[in-house]
DNA sequence: AAAACGTGGTA
DNA sequence: TTACCAAGTTT
């Protein structure tokens, strides 16, 4: 695998070449990949990454900045409860003079669960931990054929994984093993032939090899209605703050009829006065599907509650969620 | 322990 | 279009 690795590395922006030296700040650039790349995949986050540490270079400059400017920055990258976690790990960090350099320390931070402390602790400071993430787990069911379904299989996974770790080299095995599930060894159609440790994988021996790691069948989505509200006056719209917790929570978003994943919106607008209808948009989260309905209102009148107009000509800067600017996007045409 | 939590890409 | 998948964490 570290053979393998050394001629056949991604270049990632984040990562260092395989055997380079770690530059200072390294932890901090490992981070941010690290919290990003969770659930979300390389091609998404690789210019977000870019543009983030050209705003924030350190994780002292992240600290300073506001929840405001960090959450709008997250904006479509989605579960925002990642950006949440971010601002008060930066802070806690910055308050105690850097980053804590073990994996047990790691683990308090705010957004850093077994994985991504692991990960962090081997890739930024060499220390002998076991990251186990989807890919780890995909080749290591693969190898042992683990034939026990997620998420019961994860225990096992993990104690063969520890089998194989190479000491002294955590960090470069870990890179390996993630550019391998990630090139060769592929949730579909895995490219066996190219793959440097065949003749260990019980699962290529199987002739089945896809069939691992077992996973449990999905449940359905549930389908959602809900409406948001787009009010214009004199080339601004009415934005507000969505609520600490729950779905998109602490970002900016338009106005709803207070629909959630569980329940339809109740259809009632927060102004009185001619609703246009300006159509609807879908939107597939991961746990339901909903069809937003977008109401325009051009009339007089300012809605209760907080909220701050916002300039159409900046809209692009409200840092608005995926579903939102798609709202916002046919509120407009 | 199961469910919540976003989004974009691919087949 | 539907279904699945992607460097998971929190409650």
């Amino acid at each position: 695998m570290l053979d393998w690795y050394a001629g056949h590395a991604r270049s990632l922006p984040w990562r260092v070449p395989p055997g380079g030296e770690r530059p200072a700040g390294h932890a901090y650039r490992v981070w941010l990949s690290e919290v990003m790349l969770q659930q979300t995949t390389v091609a998404a986050v690789r210019p977000r990454w870019e543009a983030w540490v050209a705003r924030w270079p350190t994780v002292e400059d992240l600290a300073s900045a506001s929840d405001e400017e960090i959450m709008a920055a997250w904006a479509g990258l989605g579960y925002y409860a990642r950006a949440r976690n971010l601002v008060k790990a930066a802070r806690a960090v910055a308050e105690r003079g850097g980053f804590p350099q073990s994996e047990a320390g790691l683990r308090e931070l705010p957004g850093l669960g077994d994985y991504t402390a692991a990960a962090i602790a081997a890739i930024a400071f060499g220390e002998d931990a076991v990251p186990v993430d989807a890919n780890v787990e995909r080749v290591v069911a693969r190898l042992f054929a683990v034939d026990e379904p997620l998420p019961k299989a994860r225990k096992a996974i993990r104690a063969e994984a520890a089998t194989i770790w190479p000491e002294g080299r955590a960090g470069d095995f870990v890179q390996a093993a993630m550019d391998l599930g990630a090139t060769i060894c592929t949730a579909r159609d895995p490219k066996c032939l190219l793959c440097p440790v065949r003749e260990h994988c019980e699962g290529y021996r199987t002739g089945e090899p896809e069939r691992f790691p077992v996973k449990p069948p999905r449940k359905a989505k549930p389908e959602r209605r809900g409406a948001a509200f787009w009010i214009e006056r004199d080339g601004a719209v009415w934005l507000v703050r969505r609520p600490e917790t729950g779905m998109m929570g602490g970002m900016r978003a338009l106005p709803d009829d207070g629909w959630t994943a569980r329940v339809d919106g109740s259809g009632e607008a927060p102004l009185d006065g001619e609703w246009e209808d300006a159509g609807a948009v879908t939107h597939t989260f991961t746990h339901a599907r909903l069809t937003l309905a977008v109401k325009r209102h051009r009339g007089e009148g300012k809605p209760s509650g907080d909220g701050e107009w916002w300039l159409l000509d900046r809209l692009d800067e409200a840092g608005l969620p995926t579903l939102f600017a798609k709202a916002a996007d046919r509120a407009i045409a």
